[in-house]
DNA sequence: GAATAAAATGTTATATTATAACATTACTAT
DNA sequence: ATAGTAATGTTATAATATAACATTTTATTC
């Protein structure tokens, strides 16, 4: 959960489709389970944001599905927030770009490690991170909600 | 440093005016040292952007300008990106906007506090908050160059 | 299983944020 | 004064995101 050796270097259990496939099952799962509904559009943008691990513009998955039939920007706007409430997709802030939750179904922020060389991306849930926030922000008589953590440099194959 | 209530309750010096004023100085100072020019239009944005301790968006900085004569969007841009490269204020990614710098001079990311009801912003210079982030990524092989951390919730005056 | 309500998607237009490219002006330094 | 550099002006357009309303699909109730 601290480290993110394994998402930088490879997608553990032979093959990044096992990630697409993962991904899409957890979402089936959680979305049955709130009774919310996983349309194909859903199903087939989640499917772009897993492609790679790296983040993806609305704009790339627009023309993803373009390739496959007429869509438009509202078509992957609303599937992509569907997916971030759902807590299947993050969107990075400072990218304006979307990527696959690394623990889906669990609400969280997350922060992400972003490489400015290769743009992979993995993402940290540091309890380490968070707690200085809210301890930093308590101090400050600031009551804390949510926290964007985006950090930019190098991943261990690039640096 | 650690703390931000100064800057959600009040302005210290007895008004917002002095505020300006003093990041305009700083801005002068340092600019002088580098061997930078602080033209007009640099310290016209810069005093736009300390107009209110809230992130101010680029078009918004452009309608103001418009109001003393003719300005176009490159302007704008560029001003900022050069009072940004100065260190003189911040971008807000997740608000694309910009706000002025509480430290100029010292290179840093800084870490946002960010009320939700007044929108009202402070700027922390946690350790605690770097810290963490650095031994998070240091764990997994990761070389940080830059974080972007931007707090949403509610300040002292509102929560 | 038809009627209705709710949710999702389609469609068109437009808002918002940001940059490219090239012309002109202003400042700096010999 | 003059060349060189930096800054700004200007026009157009790229990139990201949403509003508003029509249509279709799904779920629910009778």
């Amino acid at each position: 959960m601290e480290h993110a050796e394994k998402t930088f270097f490879s997608c553990n259990k032979g093959g990044h489709q096992i990630c697409i496939a993962e991904a899409i099952h957890v979402a089936e799962v959680l979305c049955r389970q709130r009774k919310q509904r996983f349309t194909n559009i859903r199903r087939r943008v989640l499917q772009l944001v897993w492609h790679q691990h790296k983040p993806i513009g609305a704009y790339q998955v627009l023309e993803a599905l373009q390739q496959e039939g007429r869509a438009a920007p509202p078509t992957v706007y609303r599937a992509l927030d569907f997916l971030q409430q759902m807590g299947l997709v993050h969107r990075i802030a400072s990218l304006n770009a979307y990527v696959g939750c690394a623990h889906p179904g669990i609400p969280h922020d997350g922060q992400f490690l972003i490489c400015e060389s290769c743009k992979t991306l993995a993402e940290l849930d540091a309890a380490e991170i968070s707690n200085a926030i809210q301890q930093s922000a308590d101090r400050s008589g600031f009551k804390a909600h949510r926290q964007t953590v985006e950090i930019m440099g190098l991943c261990p194959r690039c640096r």
